[in-house]
Formats: C-alpha cells, structure tokens, sequence
DNA sequence: ACGTTCGGGACGGCCCGTTAGT
DNA sequence: ACTAACGGGCCGTCCCGAACGT
C-alpha cells in the first residue's frame, strides 16, 4: 500500500504518491478552511500538518486561491451523486425532499470536505478567486423537486415551489449554522428535525 | 498626512471632537467588519477611511480585538430597547413578534452597526476576544414571547414555544444570510415576507 | 501636610506639590532605567507608576534624553559632597580612598538615583543626549587621593598614581556589575571586600 | 530591491550560498549588537547591511531572540578551544593563566562575534530568551587553574583560587568595559598590561 | 514528474515619543 | 497639568518564486 522508500526503488508509480499527496493536501485544507477560514489558514501550517513542504503544495496547486477552489468543487461534486441516489429510491416528491435533506444534513455532520467547502462559501467575498455562487444550485433543485411535488398535488395552496425552495435553503443554512456555533454541530441533526417538522408543515398538502 | 480637524466643522471642544472621532471609528470599522470580515480588515485602512491616524484609533481602542467587542456590543444594546418599544404598542403576543422580526429585518438591512455586529458574530470562532454568546438571547427573547402566545392559545398544538423559538431564529438568520450573499441585502424584506408567511402558518395556530 | 484638593483652594502652594511630583517622576525613572534600561523604558509606563499622566511628565521633562540626563546628574552631584565629607574625617590617604569607596559601594546597592545613573551611563552610546563622560570623573578623584598617598610614602614603588586609580575604578565597577548579574546585588559588599583586599595590597606600600 | 545573488561570485550550489548568508547575518548582527545593543538593533536594518531582506533572516532564525541567542552561543563555543591550546603549552599554571588572559583579551579587541556576545550578555535581563549565565563559566575556569598554581604553591597565602578567580574575572571585565567607553578598546591592551601587573601581584607567590 | 531549500517583498498589529489645544 | 491625536518604526509572518536535486 505505502510506496517503499528503501532502496532498490521499484518506485514504479510516484503518480500513486503523487494522487495521494494531493488528496491529503485537499483533505487538510478542508480542515483547516472549516475551523479557521481562508485567510487564517496560512499554507505554512497545511504543509506542516500535511507532513510535506509549502513547495509541494504549490506543485499541486498554483495558489492558496486554487487551492479553495480545489475544495469547494470537490464538494460540489457530492451533490449531483446523491440526487440521483435518493431519486432512485421510488418515493414520492416530497418524501424525496425530505430523504435528501436528511441526508445533506448528515455530510453536513460529517464530512469534512463538505464542511471545509460550505465555510469557504460562506467567505466567498473575501476570496480573489471566482468561486461558483452558492446556494442557487441547492434552491434550482429543491424549486425542481417542488414543482414535481406540486404536479402531484403535494404542495400546500399558496406556495410556490420557488419560495418553497428559498426558504427551505435558507432554514437549512441557518439551522446548520447556529448548531455549529452553539453546539459544534453536535445536535444537527435534533435541530433539523425540529426545523423540518415545522417547514413541511407548512410546505406540503395536508393529505 | 491628512489634517483632518482642520476643515470642516469648527469642533467646538476636545471632548466633543473626541465623542465624534470615536463613533467615526466604531461607525468605519463596522462597515469594514460588515464587508470584510475581521482578519480582512486592516487597522491601517479603518484609520485611512476614517481619515484619522493609526496612532488615534488606539487612543481610543487597546487593540483591534477591543474594537470588534465595541462593535458587537454597541449592537446588542439596540435589541432591549426595539423589544420594550414593540411591546408597547399593545398588539397580541403572535402580532408582536412579527412586527418586532419586521423591525429587525430593516436593521439587519440598513443599519451599519448591526451589519458588521452580525458578521463578528459570524466568525467569532477566530477572534481571541471572549465575545458574547450569540442567537442565545434572541432564542431567549423568542421564548419569552412564544410561551406568552401559547398561554394565549395563539400557539399551534404540537409546537413548543422553545422549538419556535428556535426555529423562527435560524430562519431569519439564514435567509438574511442567503440574501445578503446573493443580492447584498437589496431583497431582504421580500425574503423575509415570503420566510415569515411560511413560518407563522406553523407556528400560530389557526384562528 | 496634602493640599486640601476641596474649594477654597488656599493652594497657597501648587510650587510644592509640583517639586514632589517632579521628584516623584525622577526616582521612578530612575528605578525603571535601572532595571530595564533606556530604551526599553517607555514614558507611558514611567507616567504610570509615578500614578501621574503623560502629560505631566512632559510639563517637567522635555524629553525623554532630558529625563535621563536628570538621572544622571542626579547622581552626579552627589559624589563630590561625599569626597569632602570623607576627606573631612581625618584620615591618611590610603585610608581616605579604603573608606570612600566602601560608601560608594553602599550607595551602588541602596540608591536608586545610583543604580539608574549607573546603568544609564553604561548605555551612553545609544542616548542622543550628551551624557557627563563617566569614570573620568572618578578617575580623576582616585588620582589626586594617590598622589597624596604617594606624596606620604603610601604607595608602593613601580605603582603609579593613574595607573592604581584606573584599576581601581576598573575593578570596582567589574565587580559591582558581576554581583547585580549574578546575585542582584545581594553580595555587593562582600565581593567589594574581596576585591579591596587584593587590590590594595598590591597598590599600597608595604608599611 | 537589491538582487545580492546575481553579480559578485557564481554562488557555485543553494548550500553554500545558505551557508554564507548564515555566517553574513550572524556577523552583522553580531556587530549591531555590539555597537548598539539588542533592543536598538533591528531586523530591518541587520537585513540591509547584510544585503539581504528580512525574508531570508527569518529562514535562518526564527526570531531576534533566536538571533541573539546563536549570537552568544558562537561566542560561548570559542573558550573551551583556547584553554586546551593554552593548556597545550606546557606553561606553569600562573602562566597559563596569564597567557590565557592576554589572547582572551586580543578576542574581546577583535572578534566581532565575541564584542556581540559580550554585550548581549550585559543586557540579559532584558532579553526574552534564555541566555546562559555569563561569568559562571569563567570564573569556573579560572578557579580550575587556579586551584593548580596553589597546589604547585604559585599562590600567595591568604589568597583562595575561588576569590581570585572572580577578582580576575572582575577586573578584566571592568577594564574591558571601560577602554570601551572611553577608547573604543583602542589601548585595550595597554589597560590590560597594567590591570595584570597589579592582579598578578597580588594572586601570585613571591617567588 | 515530484519535491525541497532558500529567499523576496509586503503589510499587519502594536506601541512609542511627542505635540496641540485646552 | 491633562486629553486627544499624530506619525513613524518594529517584529513577525505570510504568500509566493527561482534554483536546485532526484
């Protein structure tokens, strides 16, 4: 599995190192991002924790910039996987609503990546670099998901799937974070029931 | 390099001209924090837009950590003061939490002092100064107000005045966010209507 | 023995408050010179301690090089009173130069105009102010009491007056820097005691 | 601003060239310490006479403590050399210690790195880092040889190596100091020729 | 290709000595 | 005798290349 640094050197594949050298880059980054922002997190300190030299990291990626970009696209990547799992699994509109945001929630908890990308978002204005905007992919699928709910006669007079979306997102966001601020995103999940519990109330048909 | 007593009004006395280059300070500096963030902004440039020197800002402030705590408490002190004024207008307990969000709203989006209160908040994590707890005071003033609908039967049956509380205070904050993010704040209180309709259908109860 | 600060004011003398906290300012000074040096003493710490403003200090020093010079010639003055008050006891000149420099070597422990004078004089180099030349002074002074010791057969042959009062004054201020080094000063007069004894037995005659 | 690689020798690999620039900070520090003590040097100047930016200083030492401290330790590890090339002489102990004391001196006149080291020690209290207690070693040292003239009976009674040590110590250190202050160590020796011949009288036997 | 060593500039926060105007 | 403000300097540290192995 670990490349041998003894001699002889079969060194058949640096690329292998090289892949995971850059993996552990964007995993560290992620971290340190997520705790402390971008501008507190010095590359110094990633090569440091990385166990590599700040060169290494700027073989890998050409900027401090590159490098938040770098983690926030990996996180986006995450989403589209998941749509179409929860899609797959047969359930109705707003039942797919739910098993997705149940779902997010807990990379939320969990994942640093995604930790690592939402803060980044989050500081978007204070990165030079052109971060993809945020928060308009989630409310486009959530708006798409709600007019499917909405052809089937599961939404609530008076909403439309446009709002719906907004305001899950938002109630979404805002729930994750003050979780994270007061709790260290320890009762994430409690809250987001609470938070769901009320929203889809209010979103969805009565049956 | 600037002359900046010079010119201008013909600042009566010292202390005045003190008074005044202090708020001109605090009211700089959280526009700053408002647009930048805290490690983003720079004593240096606060002292350049106030158009006073460095050496004034720490006459009047020990560190910049001093100064985000100015910032943030000079925000925290507006709320009581909105609270016991929106009480005073005799509306019913659910009344009064809408127009008392409705007043927040409109600081959140015009007043710079909250703005920039908001966003040290934000990123407390990373201030060595020992700010205070956020969202915890509104969540407790929430309470207060939602335990009094509910002892009026204003409360929808199923929801706890605690839950609401919490609820309706992640979703203003996350919607003021996501607008802030995406629109500057230019849509906020269209935001907040469409957030508040969805909110209050499931919390009040139905008349 | 305060002047009464209440109305009034039979402030009949402001003159004698302003010498005691002029005195005050100096001896203040004088101990941080002493323990930190003068570059490393800050006026906003001196004004501090000496429980006055900054401004005040300003008002009896113009600068802080005049601060310092009142230091040390503070010190300054005090050694001729002491030569003559020495020199009154009667004593023959070996004597004389044995008693003198046990006393000075009791002020070089007890008095803080001393210690401050002392250090500031060793920092001559890095204080814009024209300090008073050190150790010429005492040198001279060493030099005249040997000639006397010379004059009555005291001195013993192949020592020349200059030359004796250099080495003493050399050894003299080696060992007091050694012991406030090592021990703070704490056994300033038993080093003293062992220098005097080689030192002296090697310039004076044999009687 | 200056490009101190291009022109001058073809800095033939990175090592060398990281060698030289560590010997050509140390040297230059070593020299504005000297002449102007810890706290008035500083780093910006030391990088532009050394001819290179703060940058590189801060590669080399990770502070000005770090600075000075290696500063002192360059110095500290020259002694031990010179007492076993004494030693190696096969002088008697009296004469060991007279020899070792005489090139001691030429050091204190004209190595820069000694000059730095001696008045960093002088300043001790006021640096941050811990530096080893000056005169201890020394003094030990010439107890050691001292203890070796008494055992060959080169000691005057009444005289213990332990106090003739420290008067030895003493007074070299004194006329050190004040040939500085006075001459700029130009007549050091001479100073030194005589503090010798009044010490050595008085420590060694009649023969 | 992958990684390191060495060094370059640029600020950033702090704080200090000093001076106008009371 | 003080309050308010000025201007400048210092240490630290950060992001980033260019030269050099391997």
């Amino acid at each position: 599995m670990k490349t041998p640094t003894s001699a002889g050197r079969p060194v058949r594949n640096q690329q292998e190192r090289a892949i995971h050298t850059r993996a552990q880059i964007l995993r560290t980054a992620a971290e340190m991002f997520a705790d402390s922002g971008f501008r507190q997190t010095s590359l110094t300190t990633v090569a440091e924790r990385a166990e590599i030299t700040k060169g290494a990291v700027y073989f890998h990626f050409a900027s401090k910039e590159a490098l938040a970009i770098a983690v926030v696209e990996e996180q986006y990547s995450r989403w589209p996987n998941l749509v179409t799992e929860v899609r797959g699994l047969g359930l109705s509109p707003i039942e797919t609503v739910t098993e997705l945001l149940d779902r997010t929630a807990i990379a939320f908890r969990d994942d640093v990546i995604v930790r690592g990308g939402v803060r980044l978002q989050t500081e978007r204005s204070l990165i030079e670099a052109q971060l993809p905007q945020p928060y308009t992919a989630w409310i486009g699928r959530m708006t798409a998901l709600l007019e499917d709910a909405d052809a089937a006669g599961q939404l609530r007079p008076g909403v439309t799937p446009e709002a719906g979306a907004r305001v899950l997102v938002e109630g979404f966001f805002g729930m994750q974070h003050i979780s994270d601020t007061l709790n260290g995103r320890a009762d994430l999940m409690e809250r987001w029931g609470e938070m769901r519990e009320i929203l889809m109330y209010a979103i969805a048909a009565r049956p």
